[in-house]
Formats: structure tokens, C-alpha cells, sequence
DNA sequence: TCACACTCGCGCAAAGTCGCTCAGTCGCGC
DNA sequence: GCGCGACTGAGCGACTTTGCGCGAGTGTGA
């Protein structure tokens, strides 16, 4: 591997887990504990990360997308959360991703008759006061930073699920139509989402074009929908229309 | 642990209770006294705490989130569930039931460096801020009157899962040996769950003898250990006697 | 005041971690 | 093919942290 993906990949690990010992980062990067040891030491010099006995300590926040406080470009995604609000009817079993995007959907779907399934922590707290919307959690491992639940308990209960529509958020969309998350964790479920639902709705706010990520998740030829902003990519709409995908920009 | 993130935690618990002694923060850091005193020490001298003769106090305000809710028959419920704490040795797999019994009972996990599987919303609740415990939620509809997880999801979860130990609680358990409960769609839940442990533990304060509840659960003969107290009935406790169940009186 | 139990800080030995050197491996250009 | 530089993993001595024992210090109740 190349040094500098490894670099790369120590400080995502660290942004996702705010602390690491040595020993498990050199599991984590399958090197031996001396090279995690240069590793660390590189970028603690770099003042990418701080050193600290027996381990490395996030210098950059820790990734908390649901920091609640505030949601970046907020009102992005309220446009685009209401956009998807509307394709929902009465009575239909709606799947709900992750992410702050499908949260805004969430608060959006307050008193109405459906069934809403997610694997977001954050979206049962938002709904589960709310005698009017039927809820069911997937199972899983609690993922703290993410408010989410993950892992193989996820996706057997995804085999038990079929939904109307799936909301699917994400954290980039390449012009080629490959869509990213940040998490590789989350991938596989996001991938079984896809696969329990009738219809695929991505959900992506213009500043998702080209957005970050380094995970794929699944390509334009795998959604069924896109909904959008306007001052969205229109090279990258391009490729989702090509692949038969319905764009709506709100 | 790394030392750092050690201080973190003292730093959290003291925010948390206000006052600790240092035998007690050895035992929560699980770290020898010595070493919690030179946390301490190392702490005071950065001003980051107070430091009094036999322990620490928080300098910044103490934090009292929830007011505990009103749960009857508490004290014996309490001696239940630090009964069944003792049980569990670290690296262990539980699997807690839903109830007021067992949300005690994770009330005492705090800080176990153990794995947690449940059903019930409040014992996620309870644990969600814990680093230290590994949190597994069941899927399933949202019940939201009794904060649990139930359905064909929450079966097909406890198929994935195999526990080292189960706790159930109870509504009533009858003379000879049947343990109820009230509320039906929960049964098949609580079922499963006796399947996906090794050890099946019931939680039954005395006046659960013979208690209440309609739906019968199981019978003495599937469970391996009930925890109860001094005043239980003692022919009841006999029948689990004969059925091989091991009976703890706390 | 005094005895007693508890707590404190220090020295020590064991365990764990660090940074350094060194030899081996790999890719690359000549 | 062959040397070169970059990178890696193992070994080693130095350093840091940890738990325990000990003597001194501190609070409590008779």
C-alpha cells in the first residue's frame, strides 16, 4: 500500500473512533506495530493528529454528523427532505438511511399514517414520540458517532423488510454516477437497503456534487430516483438521466 | 487504556456524580488505587478537578440529566439486579429482556467492558452514552408504551445471536414453576430469547410470586438460575428446585 | 488524648511503549 | 542484470506507566 493512502486512512480511522492505541492501529492497517509507530509519528509532526502515550488522539474534531446543533446547509436539505416528503402516500412503508439529510425527512413525516423503517438512531428519536407513524428498527451494533446501527444483525433484518421506497442519503456522487460514503462500515448496509425496497430514492444537495467519500456505494444504474437541488452538476444529472434515473430538482 | 482517555473518563464520572472516592474510581477505571490516586493528582494539579482527603470533586457543574423515573418496588428490584451484575464477567455476551428489573440490572453495567444485546429501548437508553459497553439493539416494531422492540424482526434477530447468558424479568411466576407475563405479542420475543443464550437467568423480585399476567412464557424447567429474594414463597422456590434450577436468594 | 482505621506519597520491580538501528524486500531506471 | 532509494519488520536499550508494599500522615470516636 502506498504510504500515503495508509496516512489517509489512519486519520479517517481516528476521526471515526477519536482515539486509538498503537497496537490497534496497526491491526486496523495490517502493518506491523513499527510502521504504525512512524505512521502516528509522521503525522503527529505534520500536527495532523495528536501523539499521545500508547496511542494517537484525533487532532481534528471527531466525525459526529449529527452534531444537532447545527446541520450544514441546512436549508439544502430541508429543500431536498421536502421534495422527497411528497412522493410518500398514506399507508406506505418508507426505508430510511443515515445522515442528516434523511433526518430533515424525518421530522417532515410527523402525523402521517405510514411505516417508517431506518437504521438511524437519530430518526427513531425524531419519530418515536409520534403515536401516528408505525416505527421498526432494524437490529444491530450502536454506532455511536453515527447514531446508527450497523454490522450483520442490519442486514438479516433487511432480508425481512420490503418497503415502498428506500431514502437513501450519501456523502458524494461522482460525475460517472458512483455514489460515496465516508464509512465503510455502512456500506454494506446502505448496499442492502438497496435491495429491500421497490424503489431507490437518492437524496444528494448540490454541494454532493462531487462531494467526498472514498467508499462506493453503488452506481446511477442502481437508483431510481434522484432528488436534487438546482445548482446541481448538470454534467453528473446528465449520467443519472442516462441511466434511467428520474431526476427532480427542487 | 491509554492514559489520556483515562483522565477523560474520571473527568466524565466526576461530572456525572459530583463526588467520587478513589477507591471507587480505582474500581470504575479498573485500575489499582495507586494509580487512580496519581489521576487524581495529575488532574489536580491541572486544576481540571478538587482534590479532598479520601477522593476527587467535580470542578466543573455536575450534570443530572434525568430524573430517575418512579419505578415500584425498587429496593428489591435494585437487590435483583446486583445479584445478577455479579454474574457477569467481563468479555461476556448479554442478552437483557425488557422490563423495570433489567433496566436496573443495566443500570449496574455501567462502564463493564462487556456486549450488551436488548430489545428494550430504555435499557439502549441507559447505555447509549457508554463507551466502555459494546451496545447490540434486537430490530422490530417500535412498542412505544412499554419502550420495547417486538415482531417477526426481533425473532429473526435472536437467530443471529447466541448469548452467553439471558436475563428475562417476569409480570408473575405461579407455584408450579409457569413464569407469565401480561402483554402476548411479547411472549414469542422472550422465547427466542431462551433459545439464544447459554444460560437462561430469570429476574423475580418476591412479589412477582405469584404476581400477574395472562400468557405463560415458559416453565421452570427452561430456566437454569433464578435470582429472587428472602421473602419468595418457598414452595414455588421448590418447584424450581426440583426442575434444576439453581436459586439465588439476595 | 489516644487508639484505630483509613488514606497518602514514595520507592521498587515488572510490564508495556518508544525511537533507533539494521538488514531484508520491493520497484525503478540504467 | 544491477545498483539505488524508499519502505518495511525485527531487535534492542531507554523511557514511561503500572501495581504493590511500606512508613508517615490524617480523620474519627471513645
Amino acid at each position: 500500500m502506498l504510504r500515503e493512502t495508509r496516512h489517509e486512512k489512519l486519520l479517517r480511522l481516528l476521526r471515526e473512533e477519536g482515539v486509538l492505541p498503537v497496537v490497534e492501529i496497526a491491526r486496523r492497517l495490517e502493518v506491523s506495530e513499527a510502521t504504525a509507530r512512524r505512521d502516528v509519528s509522521d503525522l503527529s509532526g505534520a500536527g495532523r493528529l495528536r501523539r499521545v502515550y500508547g496511542g494517537a488522539i484525533a487532532r481534528e474534531p471527531v466525525e459526529r454528523p449529527f452534531a444537532e446543533e447545527e446541520v450544514d446547509d441546512l436549508p439544502a436539505k430541508e429543500a431536498v427532505a421536502a421534495g422527497a416528503a411528497q412522493l410518500i402516500r398514506n399507508g406506505e412503508t418508507v426505508l430510511l438511511d443515515i445522515g442528516t439529510t434523511t433526518l430533515q425527512l424525518a421530522r417532515l413525516l410527523h402525523g402521517r399514517k405510514i411505516t417508517v423503517v431506518t437504521s438511524s438512531l437519530a430518526v427513531y428519536e425524531e419519530l418515536r414520540a409520534d403515536d401516528e407513524v408505525s416505527l421498526v428498527l432494524l437490529g444491530g451494533e450502536v454506532r455511536r458517532n453515527y447514531r446508527s446501527l450497523v454490522g450483520q444483525l442490519t442486514r438479516a433484518a433487511l432480508r425481512e423488510i420490503y418497503a415502498d421506497r428506500v431514502f437513501l442519503g450519501t456523502s458524494g456522487v461522482l460525475a460517472d454516477g458512483r455514489v460515496l460514503d465516508t464509512t465503510e462500515v455502512e456500506v454494506p448496509v446502505k448496499r442492502a437497503m438497496l435491495g429491500s425496497a421497490r424503489q431507490a430514492v437518492l437524496l444528494a444537495t448540490p454541494r454532493k456534487f462531487p462531494g467526498t467519500g472514498s467508499a462506493r456505494v453503488c452506481q446511477a444504474e442502481d437508483i431510481d430516483m434522484l432528488i436534487t437541488g438546482q445548482a446541481t452538476d448538470p454534467a453528473t444529472l446528465a449520467t443519472f438521466r442516462e441511466a434511467d434515473v428520474e431526476v427532480v430538482q427542487v
